[in-house]
DNA sequence: AGTACTGTTAAGGCTTTGCTAAGGATCGGG
DNA sequence: CCCGATCCTTAGCAAAGCCTTAACAGTACT
C-alpha cells in the first residue's frame, strides 16, 4: 500500500496505530523520539508520516518544521486534548491533517486514507496532459503546446492542482487549502492575482479563456479546450 | 449516524441535548463556552453543529462567523425566547437553521434530521440524467441534448435541486429555503424569476415546457419528457 | 367576471472578479 | 554579511455579471 513512519512516543499508541495501519497493509515503521523520527524519515523516504507534537525530547512544531525543510512527505499530527491550539500552528507550518488524541483507529484510518488518497492524486512521473499543456511534476516543468512556460512556484503548484483536478470546479478556498497549505486563514484575493499571472502566461484572459474557466459564484476549473 | 458538536453553556440544556442526540446514534462532543466549542469545530471536523448565541465568553454571532471562516459545516443556532431577532441576523451570517429556548428535544431530533438530510443530498458524485439533460455537480456544468447551457450560479442550484428530485413536486418555500437558503423570508417571486430565466435557456417557455412542469397551487416539478 | 396565482420583462444595486501596482519577504550569489 | 533579484501578498479600482424588486400581462379556477 504505502510506507508510513509513525512518530510517538506512547507505546501503547505506537503499537495500536502501526498494527491498525499493517493490518490495513501498509508498511509501518515507528520512532518513539523525536530525533530517531527524523532519520527514520530521511531515510525511508516514506509516503506519510504520523507525528505526534507533544514528544519529550523535542518540541513536535520543530520537528515538522525539519521535516518540511527535506521532504514534501504528508504529515498527520495529533495532540492530546487540551493542545488544541496546536493544531491551528501546526497547520500553518505545513501539516495536511491532525487528529486530537485519544482517537479511535476508524478515525485514524479515514485521515490516512485521505491524505494518502489526496497526496497519491499526483503520482509523481507522469506528467498531466490537458490539451496542449503538459505538466510534468517530477520536473517541475509544464509547457503549452511544445513550449516551456516559466511559472513561479506557487503558479507552478496552482496550475498543477488544477489540471490534476481537471473538469471539476474548486473553490479558491480550496486552492487556498491544498495549494497555500493554509486550511482557515488567507486571503482569496492572492488567489485571483495568481490566477491572473497563470492566464497571462497561459496566453489567455479571463474574457477569452482556452483553459481556465471561472465559474462565477463557485470558483476556477481547468477544462479542455473543444 | 453523524458527528455533533453542541456549544452550551447551561449545562442542563446541554446535556439533555448530548443525550437526545447519542440516543439517535449520533456521536456528540460538548462545549460549555465558545473558545473551546471552536476549538473542538475545528479538532473534531462534525457534520452539525448546535451553537447557543448567548454564551458568557464570546458573543455568540462572533463565534458564528469564525466557525464560517473555517468551515462550511451547518450549524443550528439557538436563542432564548426574546431574543429572536438575533434569530434573523444569524441566518444572514450563515446559520442553516434555528431553534428558540426552551425546545422539546422532538424539536431538537426534528430539526437535526432536516439539516442532516438537506447537507447530505448533495454528496457532489455522479451526474443527474434526465432524459436529454445532464447536470454535473462537479463540473457545475448542465447540458442539454449535448450542448452546454450558460447558467447563472442560481439557475444551477435551482435546476440541480428540481433534478435532484425528479417527479417531485416541490413548492417555492422549499426551494427558497433549499436553494436560496432562506428558510423564512425571501420573496417567492424571486423563484418565479429565476425558473423563468430556466426555462428561456431550455428553450421552452411556460405554456409548451418539456422538463418544469407547473403545478398550480403547489409548485414545480422537473419530468423526464415523453 | 373576478380573483388569485403564475409568467415575463426591465432596471437598479450589489457582489464578485480581473488586473495593476507597490511594499515586503525570501533566497541565492557575491 | 550584504546586496540584488525574484516572488508573494495586500490594497484598490474598474468592469462584468447576477440577483432582486417592481410592474404588468396572462391564465386558470370559482
Amino acid at each position: 500500500m504505502a510506507a508510513v513512519v509513525i512518530i510517538e512516543d506512547e507505546q501503547r499508541i505506537r503499537e495500536l496505530a502501526a498494527k491498525a495501519l499493517a493490518a490495513r497493509g501498509h508498511e509501518v515503521r515507528t520512532s518513539a523520539t523525536a530525533m530517531d523520527g527524523l532519520q527514520t524519515v530521511i531515510g525511508s523516504s516514506p509516503d506519510l508520516v504520523i507525528l505526534d507534537l507533544g514528544l519529550p525530547d523535542l518540541d513536535g512544531m520543530e520537528l515538522l518544521k525539519m521535516i518540511r525543510a527535506v521532504s514534501d512527505v504528508p504529515v498527520i499530527v495529533a495532540t492530546a486534548r487540551g493542545e488544541e491550539p496546536d493544531i491551528v500552528l501546526s497547520l500553518n507550518a505545513g501539516a495536511d491533517d491532525h487528529l486530537v488524541k485519544p482517537f479511535s483507529v476508524e478515525q485514524l484510518e479515514a485521515r490516512v486514507r485521505a491524505v494518502l488518497r489526496r497526496a497519491s492524486v499526483a503520482p509523481r512521473g507522469t506528467p498531466v496532459t490537458i490539451g496542449g499543456l503538459v505538466i510534468d511534476g517530477a520536473a517541475r516543468e509544464a509547457s503549452l503546446d511544445g513550449e516551456v512556460l516559466e511559472l513561479s512556484p506557487k503558479e507552478f503548484d496552482l496550475l498543477r492542482y488544477l489540471a490534476e483536478h481537471a473538469g471539476e470546479v474548486i473553490t479558491k478556498r480550496r486552492l487556498l487549502a491544498e495549494v497555500w497549505r493554509q486550511p482557515y486563514g488567507g486571503s482569496e484575493k492572492t488567489v485571483d492575482v495568481h490566477l491572473s499571472w497563470l492566464r497571462r502566461k497561459l496566453g489567455e484572459s479571463a474574457a477569452d479563456s482556452r483553459y481556465l474557466q471561472t465559474v462565477r459564484g463557485v470558483g476556477i476549473k481547468i477544462v479542455e479546450p473543444a
